[in-house]
DNA sequence: CCTGTCTGGGATATCGTTATCCTACATACG
DNA sequence: CGTATGTAGGATAACGATATCCCAGACAGG
């Protein structure tokens, strides 16, 4: 440790100096602008290593106005679909070079939007990703200053708003999923939904088209979080009804915490009634029953996501849309109904 | 949108002809280090309202030498420990008016640690945070440059080579565990282990504590990967063994892979065997049987290294260390052995 | 031999902000 | 009344890099 008190680091004109050359043709050999002779540019390395130097990334972004820093705003981050959206983030800004910041944005209140869109762009940023999961996400994006590139990642089916988008179509996936019920036999199909982004929600819209269709009337929306509590409640109530036989329910969290609800009561997932997830978080393959859930590429989505900025930012506006429709996982916990 | 192609951010200088006063009063304005007359202070936020001013960072960071970003350093992000932590330091880091990067750490060797470090030191950095769960963040933390301030975070029970750390025992906690299912009457203790950071794993370490200190033999370490499906791996194999009554598991995927495998082969959980996990992520309190497991509170960890750092940050040396250690959550995959 | 083109590299301007210095004026005090 | 003290705000320098300009020398072609 040769940390000492009055220590400096050092910076171009040091390199300068130690390589006896002047200040740009150090930054020449670092940003290989012009041909610089072999004998300088060894002489510049070699200072460079001695030195420990490293560039000054405000100073360079300033200068040339080149920024690598990409800001995600989530209303969340542990949860796992931003998780893993922001790993796939991740993992793609650092194959470009460039680093990534997330802010949360604690509700979808217009001050707390704002600190958090402050907060986020008093850093030399390039672009925002906006993780539009939840009314937080969809605020934030309203709150962005014009002029800066913004992309939107989430579980839409097509693009909010007039700005690019990397999508999940979660509502396709729900009436997928909703269809598979139904051709299992069931009469209707019910339906516990997480809060929702404003009045749409793809999964739910998904669930309601797939019904309709069948002409089926829709059952009233169960309105939950989404955590493992939220349904294990709803678990406790429809325990006590025989109308349900088959639940689509918004995320794994729920679906586990409503199968563990029954469990407890003596109802038996899938024989007296089937539950479908959402997200296919890994540990839920190895539940009592399975779950059957919708796969989410969430790692790729993050990915698409920052490679549309990162085309966006390089001033190619073609970027308009990318939408996959996530796979529905047929595991233990459906079947057709009894009798 | 008002996004025109020739769109330039408006900067100080524009803020201040626009409020007839010079740059520096405009900077005063903005960071009140000293009095303005009321008068010129209220043409001053008016202009920069209209305008929808917003200072370059950049700029800032480079002349004041305050900086706002803290670097996070991790092997992984989407894991439940590692996404909680971060979110964790988010938290306290929105609070004290300050960013987060994170950078993954691809492997422990000197290419991908070199480069993740070039990576993020590139921005402005105050300081840096290493998430040592695995040898990627250990040997992150080794060749980080001098004279930056980095606090560890991690499961370690002292401080790491002389570098302040945000610790959470998992040694003490594994030993408890590990006393706990000896109390209950099994006569050893057998133990998964993910992959350990280099020789020492704190779960390990405290898990064949305890077993010495009981003057038990210490079985063989089963090595798994963190995940559910080497959990399920080392299921199939013990289900053949009748000497195992009880395992403890390096963490939640692994006990819950391990369950299933047994569940399938018809070994009941706690009955045949005792089971415990580490972490508590929401979903194994669900299980059936519900998951006996070592609680872990990640997100505390985070905002406690956050807040190391900000002191180191601001020069006070003397923060040194914080231990907590994490508490046993008993719940139904944990009884005493059959007879 | 003169001129034009190319190449390597130094001198200098510049990015947007804050730190420092300085001036003008008002007020207070001996 | 002269000087000390304080306050308000402008002028200017500086942070660390890159962009731009420019000059010296090498070389080719007429």
């Amino acid at each position: 440790m040769t940390t000492q008190k009055g220590y400096r680091a050092p910076v171009l004109a040091d390199v300068a100096r130690a390589a006896r050359v002047s200040v740009p043709t150090v930054s020449r050999v670092l940003n290989g602008t012009k041909y610089v002779a072999p004998e300088l540019a060894g002489r510049v390395h070699e200072a460079i290593e001695r030195l420990g130097y490293r560039p000054n990334g405000a100073a360079r972004s300033m200068r040339s106005g080149r920024r690598t820093l990409v800001s995600v705003f989530a209303g969340a981050t542990a949860n796992y679909g931003y998780a893993r959206t922001l790993q796939g983030i991740e993992t793609a800004a650092r194959k470009a070079g460039m680093s990534v910041t997330i802010t949360v944005v604690e509700s979808g209140e217009d001050d707390d939007v704002k600190r958090a869109i402050d907060l986020a762009l008093a850093q030399p940023t390039a672009g925002a990703i906006v993780l539009e999961f939840d009314r937080a996400g969809i605020n934030a994006r309203h709150m962005l200053p014009d002029g800066l590139p913004v992309i939107v990642a989430g579980g839409g089916s097509r693009r909010p708003g007039g700005v690019p988008a990397a999508l999940i179509d979660e509502r396709t996936a729900a009436r997928k999923a909703t269809e598979y019920l139904l051709r299992l036999g069931h009469r209707t199909v019910h339906h516990i939904a997480g809060p929702t982004a404003g009045k749409h929600s793809g999964r739910t819209d998904g669930w309601r088209a797939a019904l309709t269709d069948a002409k089926i009337p829709v059952p009233a929306v169960m309105n939950a979080e989404w955590d493992v509590t939220s349904g294990f409640r709803w678990g406790e109530r429809i325990a006590g009804r025989d109308d349900v036989t088959a639940v689509l329910c918004g995320n794994d969290e729920i679906a586990i915490g409503l199968m563990r609800a029954l469990a407890d009561r003596g109802i038996h997932v899938p024989r007296d009634i089937s539950v479908v997830g959402f997200d296919d978080q890994p540990l839920v393959a190895m539940w009592q029953p399975s779950l059957t859930t919708v796969d989410q590429d969430f790692e790729d989505l993050g990915e698409r996501a920052f490679t549309m900025l990162e085309q966006l930012v390089d001033g190619d506006m073609t970027a308009t849309s990318s939408v996959v429709v996530p796979q529905l996982v047929v595991r233990e916990s459906t079947a057709p109904p009894r009798g």
